[in-house]
DNA sequence: CTATGGCACGGATT
DNA sequence: AATCCGTGCCATAG
């Protein structure tokens, strides 16, 4: 009955229909492109007609961008932002300067996905011996989370039948690959690697390897005293090396691409480089401006059924009656899908926009907790097509940072980044235990336990390892 | 004794 | 039905 209220046209659609409207929903838009190519490749009744029409409703997109069926430009609001379609060229090869991020290289479209994987085997490819790909493969395969390598070396040895020197070599070339460090068995090897890059340009205080060396442990501001016992060296050039290292090594180099320049450091990020798919901007600077919510189309023009192709149905030789019959009906059916796709997520992210809206221009702490069951009853479909809709999707916020859709729908991010700012502002490092006290008075109920989940999500220290200078 | 991390359980979410 | 997440209990380190 939800099916029915959600999709009246597609009522009398059988449920491998219904798989297919799912499989479209699913897709994100550079997926969608390679489908939409192998669609029309080998499918005769489908067409793409040149021209910039609105992907939901078909009709001629105004000044190229706005649907004037879709958006009014005139109403638009806080709780009615507005929408506007980018197509791909438009999307990728927008002028520097407008709200895009460039730091991948401009390669082809698809390169622009990559898992973090790929993208260092990208880097080193060029010097990696053929016969060393497969271990260069499973070393990236074995990375955490932080872009640290979570086996140890001995099972590569042992599952490719290679020295342990061979299996270095590649690590020693990937850790010079760009999230530098990468692929370090441990934080205290991937410090080193940057240190060692890193003094070409710049010469670090005298001892900062050595410091390294010590042991991760020393390094906080807490202990300057131990580490200047340690390495027999005054407490002022101690003090001098933590801050060097904190100000310039990343112990997750996988971490490093998100935005340490920003606020707030984004977290778990599944170790995908993404584009965006969906870019949410201001329409002006005012408190009370409208979203402006431009989606990504990969496809330039209108998808439909060629009107030709049905009418050379008729004469068809009978033979081949029943095969064109089967590609009419299907691009017939999967114009409508497609259709039906772009509607589902543009009334989404309308959705989104508005009730997430503070989130969006102003940051994790102001995330809504909403879950997609909510959401899902809000706009009367099934919890499974946000669901759907919602996976492997991509959205750059003004702030430019590129999140994934689903952080539309963390329960604790607004928790975690308040607990952020109070360890930011905290005087000095205080306990898991008076950080639920704290909290708590911000309205924030979480147990002592989560608290510790929460700081380890966010790669902060334990209260004793953790100084404040600054 | 206090602070924290590991393991595992149960309920919510997908 | 599978997965994720918050939490309690316990072991360990300081």
């Amino acid at each position: 009955m939800l099916l029915q209220s959600q999709a009246p046209a597609l009522r009398h659609l059988t449920t491998a229909h219904l798989a297919q409207t799912m499989s479209l929903l699913e897709l994100n838009s550079i997926e969608l492109g390679q489908k939409i190519e192998a669609e029309l490749a080998n499918n005769p009744a489908l067409e793409l007609i040149e021209g910039r029409h609105c992907p939901t409703c078909h009709r001629p997109l105004r000044e190229n961008r706005f649907c004037p069926n879709c958006t009014n430009l005139h109403e638009s609001s806080t709780e009615q932002p507005v929408i506007f379609y980018s197509y791909q060229k438009d999307f990728y090869n927008r002028p520097a300067g407008d709200d895009f991020d460039n730091d991948l290289p401009d390669d082809n479209f698809a390169a622009r996905v990559e898992t973090l994987a790929e993208y260092v085997l990208r880097q080193i490819a060029p010097e990696l011996p053929v016969n060393d790909r497969h271990i260069a493969m499973h070393i990236l395969t074995s990375l955490d989370e932080d872009g640290l390598l979570s086996i140890p070396i001995t099972e590569i040895c042992y599952y490719h039948h290679v020295p342990a020197s061979r299996v270095e070599q590649v690590i020693h070339l990937i850790q010079r690959a760009d999230p530098l460090g990468v692929g370090s068995p441990t934080s205290q090897e991937a410090l080193l690697v940057q240190l060692e890059v890193l003094s070409e340009y710049h010469a670090p205080p005298p001892f900062t390897s050595e410091a390294i060396r010590a042991g991760i442990e020393l390094l906080s501001p807490h202990h300057y005293t131990d580490l200047a016992r340690t390495l027999k060296i005054t407490s002022t050039q101690a003090r001098e090396i933590v801050q060097f290292i904190g100000d310039n090594l990343n112990p997750f180099p996988a971490r490093a691409h998100w935005g340490e320049h920003e606020t707030t450091r984004s977290n778990h990020n599944e170790g995908v480089y993404h584009h965006p798919d969906i870019v949410i901007s201001r329409m002006n600077d005012e408190p009370d401006t409208p979203l402006m919510i431009e989606i990504g189309v990969p496809y330039a023009g209108t998808l439909r059924v060629n009107p030709l192709f049905r009418e050379a149905l008729q004469q068809a030789p009978a033979e081949k009656t029943e095969l064109w019959q089967a590609d009419l009906e299907h691009a017939n059916l999967f114009v409508k899908c497609l259709q039906q796709r772009n509607n589902t997520i543009s009334r989404l992210i309308q959705r989104l926009a508005v009730i997430q809206r503070n989130f969006v221009l102003y940051g994790d702490v102001q995330l809504k907790p909403l879950t997609r069951a909510e959401l899902a009853e809000e706009l009367e479909v099934h919890e499974s097509t946000i669901s759907r809709a919602v996976s492997s999707k991509t959205v750059q916020v003004p702030s430019r940072r590129i999140i994934p859709l689903s952080m539309f729908f963390d329960r604790s991010l607004n928790v975690r980044a308040a607990l952020k700012t109070i360890i930011e502002n905290e005087r000095k490092p205080l306990s898991d235990t008076q950080l639920v006290r704290i909290l708590s008075k911000e309205g924030y109920d979480i147990a002592r336990r989560t608290v510790a989940k929460y700081r380890s999500m966010e790669g902060i220290l334990p209260a004793h390892l953790r100084g404040h200078v600054r």
